[in-house]
DNA sequence: CTGTTAGCGCTTTCAT
DNA sequence: ATGAAAGCGCTAACAG
């Protein structure tokens, strides 16, 4: 029992001509206004509802974004899947969310999927494996306007929305050191992502500033699987040599360790600062008081969202590329001091 | 540059009609198989790429389900999303997701935005407003399958797909009454929904079996706000006596209470048990090595897609409810111990 | 097994 | 300011 009202019969109830009902309902300045007054007391009164298809159909395009993310269940790209919703939605737009779960070829059917379906611009945050472009190329060739987030992508023409990540490993460097840190070790991430290689060095550059050796074996690395937080803490214990600080750059990197060192029974001393990116889980376990004041990712999300839809909007015309850079916030184990930036 | 192949292309390219083009590329038995092959190497050839918009218009409906939860950085509903976009991707579906931030008003634009987008099928689960079904009753009138997940719904010939919430609340309460706990303290949720109505039964039932009498002042209620943990953490206090065990029933209520007493100056002592549904964040505010066992989101997003999808296929033909019950995992404070069920 | 025909409901020239 | 007409690309009767 579809709702069968169509612009004809409201056009035929009215006497008029089913064009002058479209442009009408679409607000077009080219109908008297008492014609539109009309027209939209008819299409209340027979409760009319514009059928979606047939105007996609026509126009060839749709009020819906497609979203591709690693993994919506992590934290992060849940909040920020949390705010692409709410801005697309208050703009009129629906959002199809897809994960890549960090694979190439997902991806690239993802990309596939969409422009099959005609979305009206999408917002991608690369997958590990994504190092060549040509399935994002398509969209461009499609017209569909596309921009990173999250995950930095030098297409040109595409605007990226990041976290400044050089920025956030140099503060959360620096806040160990001025905390009276020396021996810090740092977990990061794949150096095939910007981001972690970014966050690598604000680490390292803070050590320079303050006149702090840089030791190789402190920085330890990962795939982002717990298994290598595990094989991170092992390795440290086995330097056996004083730590008094970490800077963990992921999170699931600073879980496996945990766990490692609660399996081997090794207590991780009260003076030990750890301090680790914004995200609810790993703030938990670092500081149960601060777990809700990570808005990065939503903040993210609302801020791509609203640029993509400006683009959208914005049809043929070249947009200027615009890279948007946030601050993250940081959380500190060292009890109730925490960096809070912007 | 759109890709303009369509199968009037390839009609006239082979030099028969778009009809048999449109059924062979659909598969449909009445082709023969020599001219399915020609079609399907012209198609290949010409790159040719279905309109999935004119089909949707036709066939007046779309390859998308729409899924409607409370919100969406909430860890059991992200997760559930995934197992939802998992399965539904899996076959050939998309997945709209919206949250409706527990506003019953929300909730009702967004079942008329996606009836407008003539969504396959829906999947929701309700705000805490929603008391009244009129809005879902327009998808049954609409002849849109949907079906309830998580929070349960009664509307009849619809299934729901939830977690055994009276077992689960019993489970807890036990694991905490046969570790040696007697005075148990039970942070539960609004009663206005099933769930935490059912778990607060388990917790009872548990009680009655084991000859513990249930004591009032121990069940905390809350709005799921972390407010309300910190008010419950202080009445709880306040009543300055032993408590032995907590049975968690709310993640945002345990948060706060620890909130609290942080604030407070109260250690949490280390021999008070504690027993909270698996949720990622507050597994690890509770037991860190237990992070990632949660899989009950996930789970029954699986499953809730799977019937959803097998109702939108069997089409006009009335499909008995079913209601699927999951267990879920409880995660255990008292350290190595948890108890893990199904 | 294949072709003919007729739209789905809307938007958009082009004409008046 | 409004009407007439065409058609987006596909599917599904209905014929043969």
């Amino acid at each position: 029992m579809q709702n069968n009202v169509t612009i004809h019969d409201l056009a035929t109830a009215l006497n008029i001509d089913a064009s002058t009902v479209s442009r009408a309902l679409n607000d077009s300045p080219r109908v008297a206004q008492r014609t539109k007054d009309k027209i939209l007391a008819k299409a209340d009164e027979l409760g009319y509802q514009r059928n979606v298809l047939a105007s996609n159909l026509r126009k060839n395009t749709t009020n819906t974004i497609g979203v591709i993310v690693p993994r919506i269940s992590r934290h992060f790209f849940s909040s920020a899947i949390a705010g692409i919703e709410e801005t697309a939605f208050q703009l009129g737009y629906n959002v199809i969310i897809c994960q890549s779960l960090e694979s190439l070829e997902r991806e690239r059917n993802l990309v596939a999927s969409m422009m099959a379906n005609r979305v009206a611009g999408v917002l991608v945050s690369v997958s590990m494996e994504t190092t060549n472009y040509a399935h994002l190329q398509l969209l461009k060739k499609n017209g569909i306007p596309f921009l990173f987030f999250d995950r930095h992508c030098e297409i040109d023409g595409n605007s990226n929305v990041l976290i400044d990540d050089f920025q956030s490993g140099f503060d959360a460097t620096e806040h160990l050191i001025l905390n009276g840190c020396t021996q810090i070790a740092h977990f990061s991430g794949p150096q095939s992502l910007k981001i972690y290689e970014n966050r690598a060095r604000g680490y390292r550059a803070a050590l320079e500033k303050h006149h702090i050796s840089y030791q190789p074996e402190l920085v330890l690395q990962s795939r982002l699987m717990e298994e290598d937080g595990m094989e991170s803490a092992k390795k440290l214990l086995t330097l056996n040599r004083r730590i008094d600080g970490v800077f963990a750059a992921n999170d699931v990197s600073a879980i496996g360790a945990m766990k490692y060192l609660k399996k081997a029974g090794v207590k991780i001393p009260d003076d030990l600062a750890i301090v680790g990116f914004s995200n609810e889980p790993i703030a938990a376990v670092i500081e149960p008081s601060l777990t809700t004041i990570d808005q990065s990712g939503h903040e993210i999300g609302k801020r791509a969202t609203a640029l993509l839809l400006q683009q959208i909007k914005s049809e043929e015309q070249v947009v200027q590329p615009e890279t948007l850079v946030l601050k993250t916030a940081l959380i500190a184990r060292d009890s109730s001091k925490y960096v809070k930036k912007e």
